[in-house]
Formats: C-alpha cells, sequence, structure tokens
DNA sequence: CTGAAAGCGCTAACAG
DNA sequence: CTGTTAGCGCTTTCAG
C-alpha cells in the first residue's frame, strides 16, 4: 500500500511538501498563527488531514523557548484529588495550558514525581496536597513556580491555594450547636494536610461557644473513623461529631450504626470535603464542601501570574468553604 | 546574587565546558553509557551536580528513536484504576519505561487524553477500562500498540489483559450455593466495561447449579446499588447477592440495612473488584479479587514485546480472579 | 503572504 | 577513551 519507504510517523515537513508550501508556512497554519491565507490554510489543513499527521508536542515545546506545560502531583489514591485533577484540565485549557500529570503511589513518592516533571520541562507545579516538608518545598520553589492546593504552607516561596480550613469547622460547629448540640467531639486528621487547620478551627469554634473541644485521633481513612467511633463508644456519646473527611466521616457513621447508634438522632456528624460519598443517598452525610472550580481556577491563575511575571500581591490564596446540610445532621435534639 | 547571564536552565553543554570535555562526553555519563573513564564520569557528574543540570527528556525523546515511552489512560474518578496505575509504574520501571499519564474526567473524553499521549510520542498506549467503540480502538491500534485492560475487546487488532470475569462470577456464585444460598440475584453492570462478561459468568453458574438466573438493573456506583436494592426490597428478597463492583454492592448493603434487612443473616452480598472498600472492618464484604500486579505486570509485558517485535501467541491475556470471603457471606443460612 | 536558514538540547555516528 | 559532525521535528527570525 504504502511506498517502500520507512512508515514513519509523518512530519511537518511531509505536510508542507504535499501541501506545495515550505515548512513554516505549514507551521504557521498548524499552530492558526497570523500570517497565512485562507486558501493556503485550507491546503495544508487537509493535507494534514489526509496522512494522519499530528504535531510532535516534544520538538514543538523544545523549539519553543515555552512550554505551556503545567506539572501536577497528585495522589492516585485520593478521591478528592481526582475532582481537583478534573478541574486543573479544564482550568489550564481555558489559559492555553496542557497539564502533565505525575502520580504518587504507594511504590513512587513525591520526590519521584516531582523529579519526572521537572526533566518533562513543565514551567511551574503545582502540587496537591503534598507531604514533602516545607524546607523541600522551598528548595523547589527556587527553581520554577510551585503552587500547593489543599494545605498550607508556611514560607514565602511558595504560593498557596486552599479552602479556609478553619471556617469550614466554624460553619459546621455553629450547624451543630445551632441544632441544640452542645457535646461535640472532633475526629482529627493526625499529620494529613489541611487537619492541623480543621483541628484549630474546630478548637475556636468551640471556645467561642463556651464548649469542651474534645479532639480524638482518627487519620484520613474509614479505618481511622471506625477506630475513633470505637474509642467514643466507649464512653459516653458525644452529642455531635466533626470528622476531618468524608472517607473518614463514613468509618465513623457505619461503626456508629453497627453499634445501634441513631444517627442525627442520638449522633450528629459533619464530613469535610462533600466527596460523592458524601452525596449518595445511602450515606447523606453532612458535609463541608470545598469549592473545586474556585480551587484550581486560581491554582492555576496563579501558576500563570507568576509565569508571565505579573504582580502578585498575596502567597496565599483563601477560598471560602461551604456547609452542605444533610440528613446526619437534619433533625434536632 | 546570579551574574549577568540569562539564568536559563543549565544544559548539557554547559556542563560539558564546565567539566572541561565535549557535550557528547558528558551526554555518555549523563545516560550511564559506556565510553567514558571512571575520572571523567566522576568529573562530569560533579559540573551537572554544582550547577543544578537535569537532563531535558524532550530533546532527548527528540533525538532519540525510541521514546521508551508508554501513555495510560485511566479515569481519575475510578479507585481501582488508581490501583492499576500504581502497578503500571512499577511495571514499567522494572523494564525500563516511563509512563504518560491522560486522565479521562467529566469534561475530557477518552478522544482528547488519547491525542495528548500521541502527540507526546508514546510508543504504546495503555488504556485502562475504555469506554471507546471496537472500531475506535482498532483504528488507534493501527497507529501503534494498544492494550486494553480490564475489558474484552472483539478486535484481533488490539491486545487485552483481563480478568475472567465469568469465572469471579463462578467462584461468586459457587460460593453462595455452597452456603445454602439458592435465590441468587445478579446486580448488573450495564454498559461498563467487564459488566456483559460478569453477567455472562453468573448466568452460566446459576444454570449450572440449576438456580433461576435473575438479573437486576444496576450500575457503577453507590446510587446505582441503592436503586437496586430498593428494587429488590420490593419483592420477595433473594437470600444472595451478586454485584457488579464493590461501589455498587456498599450501597446495596447499606440500603439493605437501612431497611433493616440482616446481612448475611437475610441476604448474602458479594462485590466485585476487592477495593479498598471492601477490606474495611465496617464494610467487610465478601468480594472476587482481580490480580492488579499481575494485570499491570502483563499489560505492560505485552505493550513491549509489541514494540520489540516479540512474536505473541495470544491477543487476549486472562488473569484469574480469587475470591476473598468476608463476613458478608460469612455465615450459612 | 511566503520561503530560506538557523537553531532549541540532545544523541549517534564516526573519526582521531 | 575522547571530540567532531550531523541532525531529530519544529518554530522563528528575517528576507523576498
Amino acid at each position: 500500500m504504502t511506498p517502500a519507504g520507512p512508515d514513519r510517523r509523518p512530519t511537518l515537513a511531509d505536510v508542507a511538501a504535499r501541501a506545495g508550501v515550505s515548512t513554516a508556512l505549514a507551521s504557521i497554519v498548524m499552530r492558526e498563527a497570523p500570517g497565512a491565507s485562507a486558501t493556503t490554510r485550507e491546503r495544508v489543513r487537509r493535507a494534514a488531514e489526509e496522512i494522519g499527521y499530528r504535531p510532535d508536542s516534544r520538538a514543538r515545546l523544545l523549539r519553543s523557548s515555552r512550554s505551556r506545560l503545567l506539572g501536577v502531583v497528585f495522589g492516585v489514591q485520593h478521591a478528592f484529588h481526582g475532582d481537583l485533577v478534573s478541574g486543573l484540565y479544564a482550568a489550564a485549557e481555558r489559559v492555553g495550558y496542557e497539564l502533565a500529570l505525575s502520580a504518587v503511589t504507594p511504590g513512587r513518592d513525591e520526590r519521584r514525581a516531582v523529579a519526572g516533571l521537572l526533566s518533562d520541562r513543565c514551567e511551574a507545579l503545582v502540587l496537591l496536597g503534598p507531604h514533602s516538608p516545607t524546607a523541600a518545598l522551598a528548595d523547589l520553589a527556587a527553581r520554577l513556580p510551585v503552587v500547593v492546593v489543599a494545605r498550607s504552607v508556611r514560607s514565602a516561596a511558595v504560593d498557596v491555594v486552599r479552602t479556609a480550613d478553619a471556617e469550614g469547622m466554624h460553619l459546621a460547629v455553629d450547624h451543630l450547636v445551632a441544632l441544640g448540640r452542645r457535646d461535640v467531639v472532633h475526629v482529627d486528621g493526625g499529620r494529613a494536610p489541611g487537619a492541623a487547620e480543621r483541628r484549630r478551627g474546630f478548637r475556636e469554634a468551640a471556645r467561642r461557644h463556651g464548649l469542651e473541644a474534645r479532639v480524638v485521633a482518627g487519620g484520613l481513612t474509614e479505618d481511622d473513623g471506625a477506630a475513633a467511633a470505637r474509642a467514643l463508644l466507649a464512653g459516653p456519646l458525644p452529642t455531635a461529631v466533626t470528622v476531618f473527611n468524608d472517607r473518614c466521616a463514613l468509618g465513623v457513621l457505619d461503626e456508629l450504626r453497627r453499634a445501634g447508634r441513631a444517627v442525627p438522632g442520638e449522633v450528629a456528624v459533619v464530613g469535610y470535603d462533600d466527596s460523592r460519598i458524601a452525596r449518595l443517598a445511602t450515606v447523606d452525610l453532612t458535609s463541608v464542601a470545598q469549592d473545586v472550580a474556585q480551587l484550581t481556577t486560581l491554582a492555576v491563575g496563579r501558576a500563570v501570574a507568576r509565569l508571565d511575571g505579573t504582580p502578585v500581591e498575596r502567597r496565599e490564596l483563601v477560598v471560602p468553604p461551604r456547609l452542605v446540610v444533610r440528613s446526619t445532621t437534619a433533625s434536632p435534639r
């Protein structure tokens, strides 16, 4: 079928030859850059189509000084990171950037994930809930713009886009108190990104209402939540529980139900993230929602601002959370 | 601080100049290729270290004919895909390949995810549970090796690595029947990858045991499962239910419990995927496990075999599943 | 509006 | 063992 020639993938030169123009012109057409007549455009586009030409992004990036590539490091296990990645794709597309994804897995740590992205000539990095120490993040930020999402970092070197987690807990506690629940316990996220902030917010709000700010150890997973619930069940049950995140809250819920305790009858439960699981009819968990669209738009915007040299007033961008009330807190005590 | 010079990132030429060698030699050292003395290696490595040199993978790939890059398309929502991605990273590393990730999100379909990967010069594609029609997959496979994971495809053009889903359902049904449950219903996955195969396996096994092979509509999500459970609750309850996947099974479980039905007392439930959620103490769902390590190792191996031109005997590689018995089927009727 | 020429940073032949 | 010489496929001046 094809002539003897090796069936290497077609290059821009092939397109140009077929269309009877120079590669430079073909390039202009493919990039949709100004400087070619409508006729030429049509001819070149047709030629490209016919031979199944696909631009080689490597070569393109190599040549242009800018790669317009944003590196994203995410945890492959975290459902919430999935939501953020979705938002980032959309946000990047709106401003003409591409995303390069690099996952953190049980066998691949953040260092490796970042190293891969650096070799790929990303212009800036967006790190979702990174676990790296502040110093490491600062080092990285010395090389290229770094935007940390969903975690606060005490460093003037990196940009941060996060939810006002403390405020989120205020909303939760205020809501519970309004419902007449005054014996509120917080199930903690330990060292997870955002946990310290949420714990702090809980304590502030509790104090403000004159409550005892009791905190029990939790974690990120359903098992952590179940364990926390067992600890709670060992003593007199509080009338409400705020939990670090929805996964953990699910474990709390499930364990409470197993123990035959009514939710929200005896105990109200509030989660965090407003994940898909919280929205399920069968779970229907009251939860503090993070504004994913806002977070991702701001993260990309901030990265781009750094790249464009746009002056930036604040290193930290804080997005307000929203309380989504569902049945785990619906009925008053 | 830095001299007047533009602070562009250091190139191989910079390293070479600093080490007092040619770029070719520096290249050899950086690639750890044979052809440089220990002394030179040391000197070059030091120079690279000092100026913070990082190889530019784009340029490298542009130059070399092979990219050693495997493109992976995954669904950012699917927890199981996360597990597969983790396994793929490990498998690729073992054979000296890199991964390029491209996510399918609510706003980014498979076409776009694939297109991105093609521009990145991936040598082969690994598609996790793709939704594209067979014809589209075959077209793609005409351009480069394509390995489909976790879905069967009736096409001689693409390689498939999947779990023996029918067999998985056999295991589930056999187990239930051994427990004395003879009124078994399957909650279906609809058009999801793997659903047809699982449904078929259920019917085969049911027939073999002389049971009525009842199937009700389900889906991939917890909500789908809850809806299916409500349908089930409308009539006389079966003594056991097999469900398309764990997420859906979770919805079934939760709805049954809400209705006050005992699991496994009245109804036994079996899920599919042996996901983290199934393993949770509070869920403890009997489930058919897919062998992730095996699936991913085979998928990468198959892609590499195609690239190396190694003759391949079967287009389809089928991995046996394993039944993990937990408390949702533990006690006999 | 179009084409020729010069690289982007790196690797792969070859020479020496 | 080391250096020189060509490009990979594309974009980007800069002439015409």
